[in-house]
DNA sequence: GAATTGACTCGTACAATGTACGAGAAAATG
DNA sequence: CATTTTCTCGTACATTGTACGAGTCAATTC
């Protein structure tokens, strides 16, 4: 029992050594923190992928022992959780908007979720099974917050909730996947073309090339707040 | 090079012994086949989830050696993309329905789609990563031509096409993701309880518990359609 | 019928990876 | 100084995907 480290903050005595005298760490790496983990877990992953994220790799970067990391963590998988959460927290933006404008607001709030994963294309895989963190929950409540002042019925909050997080999730991971799949795109069009009998439909559509997504994603979202309001 | 297998199809001879003299295999196995491997992939899938599927386990199962499998398939990978693609085939349901009612045909095509993912929960967590396999491709290009034939503009049809496939995806995922982590829930939502000033709408609205998820959806699903009708 | 080829199976072995364990070092505390 | 707490990390192991190559058996060719 007493499990290590729990909840415990990293509070470091503010070790004040200026210099070890004997040089044998060129680098003044500064100690081994939660946050600084996790921060360059989500370097990592920015720079390599999912599947670059290594424990001895992590390690490395840090100049620390691989099995150094398991005193501030319990295991991988509570780094990619909190690199999830890391990733998706709200920066407020500096002029908030009049508040009469929820609408305007709650189109900010998804663009600037969906930009933020964007920016992290690996944080959509990661969705489907991670829970939701303390920065997921705030913008959800936030999301909660501005519908409710539109004047969503407590009724149908939840869902309303429910149904834009889904068209966030939906459509981050969507773009992300041709993302990665890049030139798949091209191969996968022509795969489309061989046998274009069976698909003619988006074949001709050309649905897997020229795709707008920004624009897919605002109207998807407009089409939704419309139906939202429309019943009251 | 001469890849063993490429698209070859198991073309089995019909090795046509009723039973082998000596009865070293009590088990009449059938022999090795991508069907059956697929098939066994997904019944694993079922029991045991994404993690409990180990190319050991799943030959086990077949009655075969580990590395017989790679002769009929290139990795672990290969096993997962087929698996998903089988879960999503479109069994045609019996009653086309008329026609001119293709508000219905699309519900019922993404109702459909939802449940077959359901059913196989795994499949969501696969979503991010893989390719569209054919039966994917069918469905999205059954959804394409009900939106034509609903008279969606061409230049309108890949957007909605997406909307729709973002709608199914997000709302598939965070069914699955809130199904398994099932007692999770009620944590979860003690957590919030604790946090509770920091989240007031949502732990008000009980957004992480009863929620109407079959509800959710189809709403969700009529604002989009609106939206997409609507505009012509 | 003998030899060859090709389709298919599978045991062994290895590399990669997460992490249990426990010995320490270093700082805080008494 | 003694003791406890905090933190680091080398070693070792279990798990898992899969490369390699030998082996089996039927079909084909001579």
């Amino acid at each position: 029992m007493a499990a290590k480290r729990s909840g415990a903050q990293n509070r470091r005595p503010q070790r004040d050594d200026v210099s070890s005298p004997s040089g044998a760490e060129p680098r003044g790496e500064p100690p081994l923190s939660l946050e600084r983990i996790v921060a360059t877990a989500v370097e990592l992953l920015d720079a390599e992928g999912l599947g670059g994220l290594k424990m001895r790799r992590l390690a490395d970067r840090l100049g620390a022992g691989a099995m150094s990391l398991y005193w501030h963590v319990d295991n991988k998988e509570e780094v990619l959780d909190l690199a999830l959460d890391t990733v998706l927290e709200y920066r407020r933006s500096p002029d908030v908007g009049e508040p009469e404008d929820w609408r305007g607001q709650v189109i900010h709030l998804l663009l600037d979720w969906r930009a933020a994963m964007l920016r992290h294309p690996w944080s959509a895989a990661l969705l489907p099974r991670r829970a939701l963190g303390p920065n997921m929950l705030v913008r959800l409540e936030l999301l909660g917050r501005a519908l409710s002042s539109a004047g969503v019925a407590d009724a149908d909050l939840n869902g309303a909730i429910w149904s834009l997080w889904n068209h966030v999730i939906g459509a981050t991971i969507t773009r992300a996947k041709f993302d990665l799949t890049d030139d798949d795109q091209a191969a996968a069009q022509m795969r489309l073309a061989g046998l274009s009998e069976r698909y003619p439909t988006i074949e001709r559509s050309r649905l897997l090339l020229d795709n707008d997504w920004d624009g897919t994603f605002t109207k998807g979202l407009d089409f939704l707040l419309d139906g939202l309001t429309a019943n009251r």
